[in-house]
DNA sequence: CTATCTGTTCTGAC
DNA sequence: TGTCAGAACAGATA
């Protein structure tokens, strides 16, 4: 489930361990899951992690990057060590960050049966891709490629500057039918968004996911952008959303469940004190959560 | 055991 | 061209 704030948590923290080392070596235990030649990223140094919308962009010395897309369930967890030592006890003994999908054996032997692809660095610490419903993909890309799917799948970034209401009412010109919750998940409109935030973002905003598009006001647009932007930005301050069952091992727990206010929160009364209680509805084949009485 | 649901994105049909 | 169902997949829940 990582959205904008989850992917934008695993950069950084990815960021951090990984720039400078060279990969030394990759296995693939789904083929699926790599698009690519293995030979071709084995021997360059990463120089930069970068995020556009949900992918992670891994770049590398020899021009070529590392496309990830963690889709429902993906993980990237980064190892110092590459194997763990026998025994009951299996606590981690060296530095250690995992992000994405929430699962209860991250602390567990690694690889797993859910890991696709393991990359090793010149340290011995290593990269584990896991993907439990194999959805997800890692591909190796040349720098116009990388552009070029930047460029024609994804919208501009919530946090933009350019993300304006000019920018949304030209995107909304010709689907002046769609409903706000689905305008708002478009990727080629607003990139990153995903379920969670949008209806958190819509509560903020005080505006119904069903809204039609073109009954927006100005005011309400503006209202909109604000709310995205604060919603993403707690959203990252907290390090994003983990599934409230899941207890992180290795210190990088999630903290935003805590400050949603409508998603996963059916029957529950509303934060606005307004008296209403929060409903459940499908939108799109999307479980939408929202308030009917101050969603206006 | 079967049916349903989940959550992101792509594909194909109308 | 916009809209929508279905698929990709695995597991939890009813």
């Amino acid at each position: 489930m990582p959205e904008l704030p989850e992917v934008e948590t695993i950069r950084l923290g990815l960021s951090k361990r990984i720039v400078g080392k060279k990969i030394t070596g990759i296995d693939v235990d789904n083929q699926k899951s790599f698009v690519g030649k293995k030979d071709d990223v084995i021997g360059p140094s990463i120089t930069d992690v970068q995020r556009r919308a949900k992918v992670i962009c891994i770049k590398l010395s020899n021009d070529l990057n590392l496309l990830f897309h963690l889709k429902l369930t993906g993980q990237l967890i980064y190892r110092e060590v590459s194997s763990m030592p026998e025994g009951k006890n299996k606590e981690l003994s060296g530095d250690s960050f995992a992000g994405g999908h929430p699962s209860h054996d991250w602390h567990m032997n690694l690889p797993n049966s859910n890991t696709r692809i393991t990359f090793t660095f010149n340290d011995k610490s290593s990269l584990f891709f896991n993907d439990m419903r194999k959805f997800g993909w890692c591909k190796v890309l040349i720098n116009d490629e990388v552009s070029a799917i930047y460029k024609k799948d994804y919208g501009f970034e919530p946090l933009d500057k350019e993300f304006t209401v000019e920018y949304l009412l030209g995107k909304a010109k010709r689907i002046q039918n769609r409903n706000i919750k689905q305008f708002i998940m478009d990727q080629t409109i607003a990139a990153g968004m995903g379920n969670i935030y949008t209806d958190e973002s819509l509560f903020e905003a005080r505006i119904s996911p069903l809204r039609k598009v073109k009954d927006i006001s100005l005011s309400e647009w503006k209202t909109l952008i604000e709310s995205m932007c604060k919603i993403l930005e707690l959203g990252i301050k907290y390090g994003g959303t983990t599934d409230s069952d899941y207890v992180n091992v290795d210190g990088k727990k999630g903290g935003m469940q805590e400050h949603l206010k409508v998603y996963h929160k059916t029957g529950e009364p509303c934060a606005d004190g307004c008296g209403g209680v929060v409903k459940r509805i499908t939108i799109g084949g999307r479980g939408t959560h929202y308030c009917p009485i101050c969603q206006k």
